[in-house]
DNA sequence: TTTAGCCCGTTAAACTATTGACAAGCGACT
DNA sequence: AGTCGCTTGTCAATAGTTTAACGGGCTAAA
């Protein structure tokens, strides 16, 4: 495996983007692309594009370019899709159960394996077959079960006390929903953290709207 | 108002969690807060954070620091959530229904005032009190309310079809859920888009995951 | 087999973002 | 009123990211 030098955050960020790019490619039948003509349709620089997969090895050629599969696949094991971490789920409100519906996990090198809550009517439900247990019954279901990641759907209040309880019991990173800023205790602990801060996005969205329409008025 | 210069997207993105940070410094009776202090809490540098508030206009004091109050307050009026721009849900699936249960949308800017859905199953209930149509009559209800922004919860294969026809019935904002790029079609016609691609989220946690467990194998 | 046209990997340059440094102003205490 | 310590706003320096440029190798067609 290459990926000696630390492998900057801005490109990990696209990956996922390439990846999605390549799997519509791969579905059209498209057998080999070039930097540029994925450029044209990712709206990015071709530059980019090969220096991004440069971090990880030269999986193109000259005068051909990329072959899609082995891009598409290339790129599924570096993001570790190949894998089936577990993964348990916090949280089993209108949020946690969207997630746990809607997304698909077994195809983001995760499997879902466990769902908590502390609200005794949800408790003893299933979502897509797995059962919903009391929070009570995190720490013995990890003894058990190992999970690796926790996902956490649960209001801020909650956050800080369940965060450090699934750390205590093994758990290494974290699909974080809730507002809690969960990063800033957790790092240099081997504890990796992905935020998904939905109303932080809406409040971006409402910035950019609002830019939107002063500039129109400005250009009245 | 002030904000002349091109605000870089960076420090956008950075705002909603200042508001969220001071949010909380209020409900704790703070009343004043010096960037060094704000930086420790934040785990970021202080000078990032005078640098950022500088883009806006001085609303420090040396010696003083910041009234938590009003700086909340500054904020707010800069992404605009003192307005209530007029939005609307397309699809009512696992996610469009955790999305509109689950958002606090009147303290974030926005106002909820449709839901659309093509299931004829869905059509005709509610959901906090915004009742379910038609997508086939969006056009309709666009004529007669002009929202502004549009919420798209639907499938990757639904999302380019029903972005179009939001644009040409006036909508001017997209919150994006779905799997498809929206931005790349819609860049420079005045049209903005805010995407959350959980999915990317989630393949990016199982890389640093997966980056994580590699390196504890690296260091035995 | 030769040649022309592509296209990658890589290095260098341009650009952007973050951090550090410091002068000047304010508040609190003497 | 004067002084000390704190803190901002801003400028300069550093770090990081993106884009451009180019040598050389591969493909495909003559």
């Amino acid at each position: 495996m290459a990926q000696e030098k630390n492998i900057s955050k801005a490109v990990i960020k696209r990956l996922p983007r390439y990846y999605r790019f390549l799997g519509e490619l791969l579905n059209q039948g498209v057998v080999r692309i070039s930097s540029r003509l994925l450029s044209e349709k990712m709206g990015i620089t071709a530059s980019q594009i090969r220096q991004d997969l440069n971090c990880f090895g030269g999986f193109g050629q000259q005068g051909y370019g990329y072959n899609v599969q082995v891009l598409h696949e290339e790129i599924a094991s570096i993001l570790g899709l190949d894998r089936q971490a577990d993964v348990i789920l916090i949280g089993a409100g209108n949020l946690g159960r969207a997630v746990a519906n809607h997304m698909e996990f077994e195809q983001r090198g995760f499997r879902l394996i466990g769902i908590f809550d502390k609200d005794p009517e949800l408790i003893g439900q299933t979502i897509k077959d797995v059962l919903i247990r009391s929070t009570d019954k995190i720490e013995p279901f990890c003894r058990v079960y190992h999970p690796t990641a926790a996902i956490l759907c649960i209001p801020k209040t909650a956050a800080k006390e369940l965060s450090d309880r699934l750390i205590a019991a093994g758990v290494k990173g974290f699909w974080n929903f809730s507002h809690y800023d969960l990063a800033l205790n957790q790092k240099e602990r081997g504890i990796v953290v992905e935020n998904v801060h939905m109303s932080d996005s809406l409040m971006t969205l409402s910035y950019e709207l609002k830019a939107l329409t002063d500039k129109e008025k400005a250009a009245e």
